[in-house]
DNA sequence: GGGAATGTTCACTA
DNA sequence: CTAGTGAACATTCC
């Protein structure tokens, strides 16, 4: 489910539940105080990266779908929702298998919005700023780290590296800038085409990388890898693309 | 049944 | 104190 480009989706998809009322919420367990919600609006859905954010006029509901969340959009599954809205016009909306929490802080303290790629607020110098600060990082995990690539994932990784020819094992710090521009540019690139290919339900038969037993360049297999610090699993061709170190 | 997978946080240890 | 490890959560498919 998750990675930022299916939470646009899910944004989109629920654009018709902006400015509806609360009547009634559930929560499978005790990670949110439901009471808080009835009978407040809906005033807005937001999203940061792989955040789904709930609208009221005092405070946010932030989900996260995690490895296995999913949803239903007036409708339910046979599990009770993690989180459950329902409203007055007998439509309703159910979370599954997310992580919930309540944000009282305004969103703009909480999140810096240049950090989500899919954002019109993206800075991809900030960015830049921030793979400089640490130049030891594997770009594996500088493309992972939310704080400087909200919302991508280790598909949008795989396929980004795959696509720039960059090998995962690389520092960032050894990139040449012109390389390193490239891979960030795709990284953003694919996040979009991501989102297209979803919804045309061709996701996964455009994949060159994730999942693949070999390369399809160079006809060789590909490596997979547990790489980095976050041990994320990478698919990479010893061939065409090239380390950095 | 076991293992893996689009993810993240936290407890614990060396 | 910190870096690294393992567990935890949760779902579906093979």
């Amino acid at each position: 489910m998750p990675e930022g480009p299916s939470i646009l989706i899910l944004k989109e998809k629920v654009q018709p539940f902006k400015g509806k009322t609360v009547v009634e919420a559930t929560c499978n367990n005790k990670t949110l105080n439901v009471s808080l919600l009835i009978d407040k609006p809906i005033t807005d859905f937001k999203s940061w990266g792989k955040h789904f954010l709930i609208c009221f006029p005092d405070f946010t509901v932030r989900i996260h779908m995690m490895m296995f969340g999913t949803y239903r959009i007036n409708s339910h599954t046979k599990k009770p929702p993690r989180l459950g809205l329902r409203f007055s016009d007998d439509t309703e909306l159910n979370f599954y298998a997310c992580q919930l929490q309540l944000i009282t802080e305004p969103l703009d303290d909480v999140y810096d919005w240049q950090a989500d790629i899919m954002s019109d607020k993206w800075n991809s110098k900030k960015a830049i700023k921030k793979m400089k600060a640490e130049p030891e990082l594997m770009v594996c995990d500088a493309l992972m780290d939310q704080q400087i690539f909200s919302g991508v994932g280790n598909i949008i990784k795989n396929e980004a590296l795959f696509k720039t020819r960059i090998h995962p094992e690389s520092l960032v710090a050894a990139l040449t800038s012109k390389k390193r521009n490239q891979m960030i540019n795709e990284a953003v690139k694919y996040a979009f085409q991501f989102l297209e290919q979803k919804n045309a339900g061709t996701l996964k038969k455009n994949w060159q990388a994730y999942h693949k037993k070999e390369c399809p360049r160079d006809h060789v297999p590909f490596i997979r890898k547990d790489t980095g610090k976050s041990h994320r699993t990478s698919f990479y061709c010893e061939v065409c693309m090239k380390l950095y170190e």
